[in-house]
DNA sequence: ACCTTTAGATGATGATTGTAATCTATAATA
DNA sequence: TATTATAGATTACAATCATCATCTAAAGGT
């Protein structure tokens, strides 16, 4: 069928990243394939070179785009009047029953962060970077260094979250979590 | 070679476990094979099916034991004269740099968690079981009902801090969380 | 002492993996 | 319009995987 034009291509690319962010997220990187996510795209396997060098080209690629979209979602939140009541926004909607469900759609981070500890390269680069950066919108003021806190909290309780695989035990897990995280703010 | 005693079989197995257990936090549980925990263990591959019917029930039984090893550390924990010196113990312990470096013998939930939400049968079911049981050794009282809070904000404290690979940033993590965690118990 | 049982070794299984060479149809260029 | 460059398809590759059949040697019961 090819070829097409320098547009389609980047369409090609941007399925492409889009299934991989959703299926590394939802089944993990080492057990999601290349041609599960040609497949997923839309596209055979064989395509898939024109587009990255390797799956760890992929794996670096379709995490940052994870974390701009999930930064992008917050930054431009819908009643976003303040930058605080966005942050809040932000807490509520990650400490929901829907984004422990939703893995696909959800906290890359929090659904990749163990596997990408044994990243190399540029993916570790950018997981580094993707930490601090999420840390920075979270945290209050300069003088608010809780920011890592709030996030080891988000991350946290959204894994145990789906540990326990059951909605009572969920909920409690992030009502926990809610109740925690405004402790954080206000200075003891 | 074979074949050997009742003990020395149990003692293979034993080692097999505990193989299994460091290579699954080290690796994860996807990128590590089983002829791989078999020659950590001193083994060729063959004899596996000896010893579990498959990388399931393997998955099942290490995660179990390096659970239960967590939680006995704690118990009999050096100077553990009250519960809750056990308790600041644990947490000082998990919070150290050493953790962090350390992850084939670290906390199993923190380096498997996301791995692990996609398991089924037992091993599903010994990982909800595993988030309570530590969960509840982390709340101080009846009353208190801060246990998951707390064991988000080590999990995630813990992950993070082996995410940003920079040794002060990492630290500045778990400053950021003990800090935190003190804020937890005091009623707000 | 003989026989049965079995822990672990050896080797083969078929499936799946990441990567690459080759093909082909078409868009851009001239 | 004829040529060229290339996106994606097809097919092939060697490696690795989990699992299993078979072999072996020695331990335990008789």
């Amino acid at each position: 069928m090819p070829r097409m034009s320098e547009a389609e291509k980047q369409k090609s690319h941007a399925r492409i990243l889009d299934a991989a962010a959703d299926l590394f997220r939802e089944h993990g990187i080492e057990a999601t394939s290349v041609s599960e996510v040609m497949k997923a795209a839309g596209m055979t396997h064989g395509g898939f070179y024109r587009h990255f060098t390797g799956k760890d080209d992929l794996v670096a690629e379709a995490f940052q785009k994870a974390v701009d979209d999930v930064v992008a979602g917050m930054e431009n939140s819908s009643n976003a009047e303040t930058r605080e009541a966005a942050r809040a926004d932000y807490i509520e909607t990650y400490l929901s029953p829907a984004h422990v469900t939703n893995r696909k759609k959800g906290c890359p981070m929090a659904a990749l962060g163990p596997e990408l500890i044994r990243a190399e390269g540029e993916t570790h680069r950018e997981t580094a970077e993707a930490v601090n950066r999420v840390a920075s919108l979270l945290q209050g003021g300069d003088a608010d260094h809780t920011g890592y806190a709030r996030l080891a909290l988000l991350i946290g309780s959204v894994t145990l979250a789906r540990m326990v695989n059951d909605k009572q035990k969920s909920q409690s897990i992030l009502d926990s979590a809610k109740g925690a995280i405004t402790q954080l703010s206000t200075p003891g």
